[in-house]
DNA sequence: ATTATCTATAGATCTATAGATAATGC
DNA sequence: ATTATCTATAGATCTATAGATAATGC
């Protein structure tokens, strides 16, 4: 209540326009997660954040701009750490990668990277498995995960020479398909395990997933 | 061209109400898959039929009824199919259940359906891929399609014994995800593959899917 | 002097309803 | 006489912009 300190609430511009950006990106990122683009409006996003719906047209321009910005703030980080942790262990395994080591640094680095992040980071988590399979959003993700994919591709054919390509490719469809619905933690193992697993217990998924996928791929083989 | 048959073009009032509802209801049926309920007007649905906007709300009241209505006319056919599927797999398979045999009964019931039913039944299941992520739709799914799920869950059980009971809820968010993610036809794995594989080909998927995951679930016991 | 934020508002679009018109049904 | 379909329109909501106000920055 005193005014001993003069400095106290102010902010410079700089950080008063960054504070703002950010909390419009984490509403706009938790509101998009759940509705997806078609389901938010500005009006929404603003007043999560306690401002006027003008102020987020005069950062962002339009809904589809913050769109994009909300995907694009936090993709790079993803992206570069899978990147990096498929080169790590390629370097590690040296000639002999295996299946579940390629899964485990493709899967564990992110699942980390979400669960270790907090809160924002799982809605960008939520975010990216609603976008995935929209077409607004499935271009934007191709463009940006492609090159880890292949990467991953690359490796789990090196592990797996003389496998059907199509067999490579239709695994890593239903890897895909368990990370993503993963990410999206819809509760739906909560009510049917009668609360006793958790949609947003990453640690168990991540435990589990790069093994039970490894054994599926080395099961077409035959 | 001639007009010897007097009744030519006639219908009854019963048969274009119903074929009305039903040019509505498939219209909405693709819209709602692509671009979920928020990214669907009323006017898209009635345009795409080639009628007039308010012949929708003649039909179905409002766009959350329209929505419903969709997702019912063809959940109790998916339903009821593979809750038979798996009964008389149980009583086939007598006192040893096996998880990859369970699996093939809710599997293979769902996709042969969908593929053996054409272009209206391939935009259901992606329609139910799509809604099965969202708050609207996540709900609706649940109720009705947690008994035949509660009934594999209770196969795998047999199939499994003293396995954790964790484990399998968590092999099921494997399977159901790569399932819902096959019905949802994104055409990312088309893109991946350089055109190797489609992702409209369900042959292919059932080929490969009941036998990849019935390994992941064994993979978990150790 | 510049930038962050708000007020006011135009224009577009969307849902939904009331009421008119044009068919089928006894 | 009833039902299918269309016309007209009200009311709500949403996006986006112009311009005013209130801060920070030299």
């Amino acid at each position: 209540m005193s005014s001993t300190t003069p400095k106290r609430t102010q902010r410079s511009k700089a950080e008063q326009r960054a504070e703002s950006i950010e909390q419009i990106l984490d509403a706009a990122e938790y509101l998009f997660s759940k509705n997806g683009l078609y389901g938010v409006t500005l009006k929404d996003v603003a007043k999560r954040v306690g401002i006027h719906t003008t102020l987020v047209h005069y950062y962002f321009q339009d809904k589809q701009n913050l769109f994009e910005a909300v995907f694009a703030r936090r993709a790079n980080i993803t992206s570069d750490r899978r990147m990096e942790a498929l080169e790590q262990y390629e370097s590690d395994a040296g000639e002999s990668p295996t299946v579940e080591g390629a899964l485990h640094a493709f899967l564990d680095t992110d699942l980390d990277l979400y669960y270790e992040g907090g809160e924002n980071w799982m809605n960008y988590a939520a975010f990216c498995a609603r976008v995935s399979n929209t077409p607004e959003g499935a271009e934007l993700m191709d463009k940006h995960f492609d090159p880890v994919v292949l990467k991953l591709v690359h490796i789990l054919k090196r592990a797996l020479p003389n496998y059907p390509e199509e067999d490579i490719f239709w695994g890593y469809h239903f890897v895909t398909a368990a990370l993503m619905n993963t990410l999206a933690r819809t509760g739906r193992i909560d009510k049917l395990s009668g609360g006793m697993c958790h949609s947003d217990d990453f640690p168990a998924v991540k435990k589990r997933m790069a093994k039970f996928m490894a054994a599926g791929f080395m099961a077409l083989e035959n």
